[in-house]
DNA sequence: CTCCAGGTTCCGG
DNA sequence: CCGGAACATGGA
């Protein structure tokens, strides 16, 4: 595989690419294979050098973020230890910078998920209907457009095993399809009125228009709850007794992590799913 | 076998 | 605003 240098930048690429933001990338030599939208890429990191195939150059550069600036992130983040055990055992991890439509879709794919589940309906879905890319004999497949699945029926998506998350999807696809739902326009909304105008599409609540706000609109404050990060807040930011409700969790998650706040939310999802023990 | 997973939606208090 | 139930599927 022919690559270029990229530099040293901070980054941890492969806990990055396993971090549950993205759900297709597969181990190829000392590196990975995958889509950066339509882009075909291979990227591998050796002793801390960036490689990737020349093609993939700019597309590398944007679905990576190395535009973010990831050291002062990290010195945002609140100095309490849980953050500072996740910051220490993520560091380096950045939130990439993927297409609008491909974050949204595959966390309305995710509800009530394991992630090796997503990632299998995901790769499912590409292959079935996805372009196909094509990167030095190997075949590697886009995520399929809103168009192409607006086209299908539910039960070509339940034969994809979404389950109930079917319907959702294909309702989603087909309001995006018709532009009655623009995410460009979303793009350019502020933070809770983009929120609400993703909530407008089926299977989209609270939690995954978050995810989709800081993994595909460059929201690095969205703040997405789910059954871990929960886990996290009651179990070490909230007192054992009494009760934690929905509102009181949404509001110390706005005021306590920051203007990075998706990074720092991240970086606890990760160490925790990756460090919880039982009991 | 049971339990749970990067939830959303709908329905009564 | 809050809690509960239904919703599919497969890995642990």
């Amino acid at each position: 595989m022919k690559t270029i240098s990229l530099g040293k930048p901070l980054l941890a690429l492969d806990l990055t690419l396993h971090s549950g933001q993205s759900f297709h990338w597969d181990p190829e030599g000392d590196g990975w294979l995958g889509a950066m939208g339509d882009t075909p890429v291979y990227v591998e990191q050796i002793q801390g050098e960036l490689f990737v195939n020349r093609e993939a150059r700019a597309a590398a550069t944007s679905y990576l973020a190395l535009d973010h600036p990831l050291e002062h992130i990290e010195s945002t983040f609140p100095k309490d230890p849980v953050t500072q055990e996740a910051l220490s055992f993520c560091r380096g991890m950045r939130i990439l910078r993927q297409p609008k439509w491909e974050a949204l879709a595959t966390f309305i794919t995710s509800s009530m998920k394991q992630v090796a589940h997503i990632a299998q309906i995901s790769q499912t879905l590409r292959k079935r209907y996805g372009r196909e890319l094509f990167l030095e004999g190997r075949t590697l497949y886009a995520y399929p457009t809103p168009e192409a699945l607006a086209a299908l029926q539910e039960s070509d998506l339940r034969a994809c095993a979404l389950g109930y998350r079917a319907a959702h999807l294909l309702g989603a696809a087909r309001l995006v399809a018709s532009g009655e739902v623009n995410l460009e326009s979303i793009a350019q909304m502020p933070d809770a009125e983009a929120q609400q105008a993703l909530r407008r599409l089926p299977g989209v609540g609270e939690k995954v228009a978050n995810c989709a706000l800081l993994f595909g609109f460059e929201r690095l404050r969205a703040f997405p709850v789910d059954v871990w990060i929960e886990r996290v807040l009651r179990e070490r930011y909230f007192p054992k007794e009494g009760k934690v409700t929905a509102t009181m969790i949404r509001a110390f998650c706005a005021k306590a992590f920051g203007p990075y706040g998706g990074y720092a939310q991240q970086y606890l999802f990760h160490h925790a799913r990756l460090t919880w023990k039982k009991g």
